[in-house]
RNA sequence: GGGCGGCUAGCUCAGCUGGUUAGAGCACUUGCUUGACAUGCAAGAGGUCACUGGUUCGAGUCCAGUGUCGCCCACCA
C-alpha cells in the first residue's frame, strides 16, 4: 500500500483519526496482562479510582485517566506484568442524592416508590451510567483492561465487604454504640466527619434569661442567669447551665437551679472549666444531644441527655407549644415569645463556624443516636507507620505530613448509613438484643450468643458508608477474600494515583483497611494530582457553569491536545488551569506531528530501492538525539516525573526531530545526484527515526502516533520492526550516544545560526541567497564544515560557500561573522567597517566579561573549597572563553 | 486556633539532593506564500527568582523571620 497525499490532510483532524483506533487496541487483546506474566519481568499496577456511577466524567476524571494511561502504557511497553483495572463506584450517598433529584422531576420520591422499587430504579440508572463512562473512558483512550472491570456493588465487592467488615468485628475493632454524630436532615443519614464541612458564617448570638427557681420552687421574676446562645431553638433540650469555676459573678449561683422557659424544666447551675468567663455573658446553656461540646460536658457531670429533633430536625413532643415546627421556624418562634416575655436582652450578629452536608448542603444536625463504628485508631497506627517507614510513598512528599496529621487526631469511624443504596451492614439482631455478625451471604444459621434460630433474628437495616467498600478496593478487585491468580499476581499494586482530596476520605482507608485485610501495603506509591480549575483560577462548578466537558473538547481538538494539554506543565499535587491557549499547544503539536509524518509518509522514493552507503551524519545525529532522549525519558517516566517527561518529548520531536532533522534530511533527499540507494538509505534513516520518535510518544499522544505508525508500518515496515500495533511495541532500550555526530552537528548548528542571526541583524529576508565566506577556528570543525557544506547552505541560505584556510588574514578585517566554530563574511551585507566593528566590539565585550567573571573565581576560595569536578568545568570553560577571544581579537 | 502550600519573564507554569550566563508555552517585536505544517518558519526583546537577615567558596534552591494569596484540619456557646 503507499499513501496518497490526499489521504493526509494537511491538519490534524481526530474526527478522521480517531474512531476506528480504540476498537483495534482492544481487538489485539493488548490491554489486559498476558495469561502468564513473562519469567523475570517487572510489575506494574494501578487500580483506577471508580468514578462515581452519578453521571459524565469530568475533567479531574480524564486528567487521572491521561495520567494512568501514561503510566500503564509506557510499563506495557517496556514489557512489565502491567495490569490497568478500570471500575466504577456506587457512592452510596451521591447516588441516593442524584437520583431523589430525578424521581421529584418525575413527581416520585424514594418515599412513594419504597425500598424495593427505589433500589430497581437505581440499578437501572446506574446501567446507565456506567454504559456512558465506559465509553467515555473509551473517548479519552484509556487502555483499561476492560475485562476486569468491576463495580464496588457486585457480588464480589460485597462479599468482600461482609468478610471484611466480619474480620473488624473478630478483631473488636467494630462496635455499635450511642454517640452524637453528625446528621443530614434533608438526606436524613449519618454522615462522617470528613462528610460535614466547615465554614465561617454570620448567625446570631442571643443572650436569654432563664429564671432562678424561688423558694417555692416557681421561677423567680427578679432573678435569673442570662445565657448566649446561637441555637435558641434548642432551650428544649437543655439539662444545665455552666459557668467557669473561677468566675465570681456565678460563684454564688453554682448549686442553684435554673428554670427552662416554656417547659419549666429545672437544671442544675454547674461549674466546668472548659466555660470561656469572657465569651458572652459567661455563662452556657448546655444541650447534650445536640452539640458535640454539651456532650463532652454532659458525660463528665453525668448530665441527662435529652433529644429535641426529630430525623428531619423538626422539634418533637419535648419542645411542648413549639413541637412539630422546623428548627429554624422553631428558632424564630422561640425569640418572638422570648421577647414577648421580656426573657430576650439581646440579638446580635455572630461570626461561627457552621457544618453543612458535603452532598446537599443542609446545616448539619448533631443527634444522639445508636451506629455502627469502626476503631480505627490501631489501623491509623500501622497505616501511619507504613508511610513513615517508607513501605508506602506519598507524592508529592509535603502531603505526608497531611495524612500523618490526619491518621494521629483520628476519630473512630461513623460506618453506618441510614440509605438504601449500598451494602447492608451484616449485622443481625436477636429479640434478647444479642448481635451476630456474619459473613455469609444468607446471614448467620443462628445467634451466636444464644443459639436462637435464623427466623427469630433481624438483619440491620443499616448500609455501609461508601468508603468502606472503597477502601477494600485494591484487593477487592482482585478477587480477595478468595486467593485468586490475580490477588498474587497483581497484589500489592504500584501506584495509586487519585486526587489529593481524597487522601482522608479513600487512600488513607485503603491504608488501613488493606493492612488490615491483607498484612500488606496496597501500593507503594500515592501519587496525588491536583485541581483541575478555569482560566481564572475558579473551582469548576455547575453553579458556576464555568465546567468543560472532556468530551466536548476532544470533539474540538482531539483526546491527544487535551492530554497534553492537561499533562504538560503538571506536577503533582498542584491544582492547575486550563487554558485555551494551552488546549491550543497541545493541538499544535498534535498538528506537528501530523506533518511532520505527512512528510516523511510522502516522500518515501517509490521504488525504494536497496539501501546503500553508511547512515549521513544527520541521521547519526538523530539517533544519538533520540538515544539521549530515550534515556532521559525512562528515567523520568520510572520517577514518575510526568511533566518532565512531557518537556523531553515536545523538544525530541519539535526542535530535534522537525526542526533540524528533518530540515537537513530534506537537504539530503533532494540532492540531485543521489542515487536510488543513497536516496533509499536517507528516507529510511528519516522512516527510522521517526518510528522510534514515536513509540517515545505514545504514551503521550497514543491515538496520533498510533495512526502514524500504521500508515508507516504499511509502506515500510523495516521502520516499525514488523510490528503492525504501536501500543504493543517495544520501548527503546539500550540504544547508544554518537558523541563524535552531535559534536559535528553542533558545529553546522552553530554556523547556521550565527548566519541566520546575521542575516536578520542585516535585515536581509531569508529567502535571499547570499554568498558566504568563511575561516573555521580549527581544523576539526574546517573537516566537519567541509563535509556539511551543502547542509549550511540549504539551512543556512548562503550561496555559493567558500572555505578558506585557517589563519587566512583576509578574512579577518572585515568580518562580520563570529560564532565558536568559525568566522567569516557574508557578500554584500553589513560590510561596512563600522559595523563590523560594533558587532566585534560586542562580542569582545561579552567574552572579556565572562573570563573575568571566572577568572576571579578560579582564582579564590572557590579552586580549593568545591569539588574538583566543578571546579575543573569552570576551568575548561574558561579556556574555552579566552581561544574564542584570542580568534576575534586575533591575538 | 493549629498546619500546609504558592509567591520565578506581561500571563500560565517548570526548575531533582545548593554548582556555568535561571528555562518552557502563550503573548510581544522584526522578517518570512522557505515544495510537511501560518495550528507554521527564522531571528529577537523580556526576570534585583515577594521582602529581610543568616549559613556557605557559591543560594531561586538550605535556615530564621516578615508580607501576601490560597488550601486543609479544628467541638467554643
Amino acid at each position: 500500500m503507499s499513501v496518497e497525499r490526499s489521504e493526509l490532510a494537511p491538519r490534524y483532524a481526530a474526527a478522521d483519526v480517531e474512531p476506528g483506533i480504540y476498537e483495534r487496541w482492544v481487538a489485539s487483546g493488548a490491554f489486559a496482562p498476558a495469561a502468564e506474566p513473562r519469567p523475570g519481568a517487572r510489575r506494574f499496577v494501578i487500580i483506577q479510582p471508580p468514578p462515581n456511577v452519578t453521571g459524565a466524567l469530568h475533567l479531574g476524571h480524564a486528567l487521572t485517566a491521561y495520567v494512568e494511561d501514561i503510566m500503564v502504557r509506557y510499563h506495557r511497553m517496556r514489557g512489565d506484568d502491567t495490569l490497568w483495572l478500570p471500575g466504577v463506584d456506587h457512592a452510596s450517598i451521591a447516588a441516593q442524592f442524584v437520583l431523589d433529584r430525578i424521581l421529584a422531576e418525575e413527581g416520585e420520591s424514594r418515599q412513594s416508590l419504597g425500598r424495593e422499587r427505589y433500589l430497581e430504579r437505581m440499578w437501572q440508572f446506574m446501567d446507565e451510567t456506567r454504559d456512558m463512562i465506559g465509553r467515555q473512558h473509551r473517548r479519552l483512550g484509556a487502555s483499561l483492561d476492560w475485562s476486569r472491570l468491576r463495580f464496588t456493588m457486585d457480588d464480589g465487592s460485597a462479599r468482600a465487604v461482609r468478610v471484611a467488615f466480619k474480620k473488624l468485628w473478630d478483631a473488636g475493632l467494630a462496635y455499635r454504640g450511642e454517640a452524637l454524630v453528625n446528621w443530614c436532615p434533608r438526606c436524613r443519614t449519618t454522615i462522617s466527619d470528613l462528610e460535614n464541612i466547615h465554614s465561617e458564617e454570620t448567625g446570631s448570638l442571643w443572650t436569654i434569661r432563664y429564671h432562678l427557681a424561688g423558694a417555692d420552687g416557681a421561677p423567680d421574676p427578679a432573678q435569673w442567669v442570662s445565657v448566649a446562645t446561637t441555637r435558641p431553638e434548642t432551650i428544649f433540650g437543655d439539662t444545665a447551665v455552666a459557668v467557669h469555676p473561677d468566675d465570681e459573678r456565678y460563684r454564688p449561683l453554682v448549686g442553684r437551679e435554673a428554670i427552662l422557659p416554656f417547659i419549666g424544666r429545672r437544671v442544675p447551675i454547674i461549674s466546668d472549666e472548659g466555660v470561656e468567663p469572657g465569651f458572652g455573658t459567661g455563662a452556657v446553656k448546655i444541650t447534650p444531644a445536640h452539640d458535640f461540646d454539651d456532650y463532652a460536658v454532659a458525660q463528665q457531670h453525668a448530665l441527662p441527655m435529652i433529644s429535641i429533633l426529630d430525623e428531619d430536625a423538626r422539634l418533637t413532643e419535648g419542645a411542648g407549644e413549639f413541637a412539630g415546627m422546623d428548627r429554624y421556624d422553631a428558632r424564630a418562634a422561640v425569640v418572638a415569645a422570648l421577647a414577648a416575655m421580656g426573657d430576650l436582652e439581646s440579638e446580635r450578629p455572630h461570626q461561627m463556624v457552621i457544618g453543612r452536608c458535603d452532598r446537599c448542603g443542609t446545616v448539619v444536625e448533631p443527634r444522639l443516636s445508636v451506629q455502627w463504628f469502626v476503631r480505627v485508631k490501631p489501623l491509623a497506627d500501622r497505616a501511619l507507620a507504613s508511610v513513615r517507614e517508607g513501605r508506602t510513598q506519598i507524592l508529592p512528599d509535603h502531603f505526608t505530613k497531611v495524612y500523618a496529621h490526619w491518621m494521629e487526631n483520628i476519630h473512630d469511624w461513623a460506618v453506618g448509613r441510614q440509605l438504601w443504596w449500598g451494602h447492608r451492614i451484616p449485622a443481625w439482631y436477636c429479640p434478647d438484643g444479642h448481635i451476630t455478625v456474619s459473613d455469609h451471604e444468607a446471614g448467620p444459621e443462628a445467634c451466636a450468643t444464644c443459639g436462637r434460630s435464623a427466623s427469630e433474628l433481624r438483619q440491620e437495616t443499616d448500609i455501609f458508608d461508601t468508603w468502606f467498600s472503597s477502601g477494600l478496593w485494591p484487593f477487592s478487585t482482585l478477587g480477595w477474600p478468595d486467593e485468586t491468580a490475580d490477588l498474587g499476581r497483581f497484589y500489592p499494586t504500584s501506584v495509586m494515583e487519585t486526587a489529593y482530596e481524597i487522601l482522608f476520605f479513600w487512600v488513607a482507608r485503603m491504608m488501613m483497611l488493606g493492612l488490615f485485610c491483607m498484612d500488606v501495603e496496597p501500593f507503594h506509591t500515592v501519587y496525588l494530582h491536583g485541581l483541575v480549575r478555569d482560566p481564572y483560577g475558579r473551582k469548576m462548578s455547575k453553579t458556576k457553569g464555568n465546567v468543560v466537558d472532556p468530551l466536548e473538547m476532544i470533539d474540538e481538538v482531539g483526546a491527544d491536545a487535551l492530554r497534553f494539554a492537561l499533562v504538560s506543565g503538571n506536577s503533582p499535587g498542584v491544582d492547575q488551569r486550563l487554558t485555551d491557549a494551552k488546549v491550543a499547544g497541545g493541538r499544535n503539536f498534535t498538528n506537528k506531528l501530523w506533518n511532520a509524518a505527512r512528510f516523511v509518509l510522502g516522500s518515501r522514493p517509490d521504488p525504494l530501492a536497496e539501501p546503500e552507503g553508511e547512515p549521513s551524519l544527520p541521521e547519526r545525529w538523530i539517533r544519538s538525539r533520540l538515544a539521549e532522549a530515550v534515556a532521559r525519558a525512562t528515567a523520568q517516566l520510572d520517577g514518575l516525573e510526568l511533566a518532565a517527561y512531557v518537556s523531553t518529548a515536545y523538544e525530541l520531536a519539535w526542535s530535534d526531530y522537525c526542526d533540524w532533522f528533518l530540515e537537513m534530511a530534506k537537504v539530503e533527499l533532494r540532492r540531485d545526484d543521489a542515487s536510488p540507494g543513497k536516496r533509499a538509505r536517507i528516507w529510511r534513516g528519516v522512516a527510522g527515526a521517526l518510528g522510534e520518535l514515536l513509540r517515545i510518544l505514545h504514551p503521550l499522544m497514543p491515538f496520533v502516533t498510533e495512526e502514524i505508525w500504521g500508515r508507516l508500518h504499511a509502506i515500510d515496515p523495516s521502520s516499525t520492526h514488523g510490528e503492525p500495533l504501536l501500543m504493543s511495541a517495544a520501548w527503546p532500550t539500550g540504544r547508544t550516544r554518537d558523541e563524535a555526530a552531535e559534536a559535528d552537528v553542533s558545529v553546522l548548528v552553530a554556523l547556521v545560526r550565527g548566519v541566520r542571526n546575521l542575516r536578520t541583524e542585516a535585515g536581509v529576508p531569508a529567502s535571499t541567497w547570499l554568498p558566504l565566506t568563511i575561516v573555521p577556528t580549527d581544523a576539526t570543525a574546517r573537516a566537519t564544515i567541509e563535509h556539511g557544506l551543502d547542509l549550511v547552505g540549504a539551512l543556512a541560505r548562503v550561496r555559493p560557500l567558500e572555505l578558506r584556510p585557517a589563519g587566512d588574514d583576509a578574512a579577518r578585517p572585515e568580518s562580520v561573522l563570529s560564532t565558536p566554530v568559525a568566522i567569516g563574511w557574508l557578500g554584500e551585507v553589513g560590510r561596512t567597517a563600522a559595523h563590523a566593528d560594533e558587532r566585534r566590539g560586542a562580542a569582545e565585550e561579552h567574552l572579556r566579561r565572562g573570563i573575568d567573571r571566572l577568572r576571579t573565581l578560579v582564582a579564590g576560595e572557590f579552586a580549593t573549597r568545591a569539588p574538583a569536578e566543578v571546579v575543573e568545568r569552570e576551568r575548561a570553560r574558561l579556556a574555552e572563553l579566552e581561544s574564542e577571544l584570542r580568534l576575534l581579537t586575533g591575538g
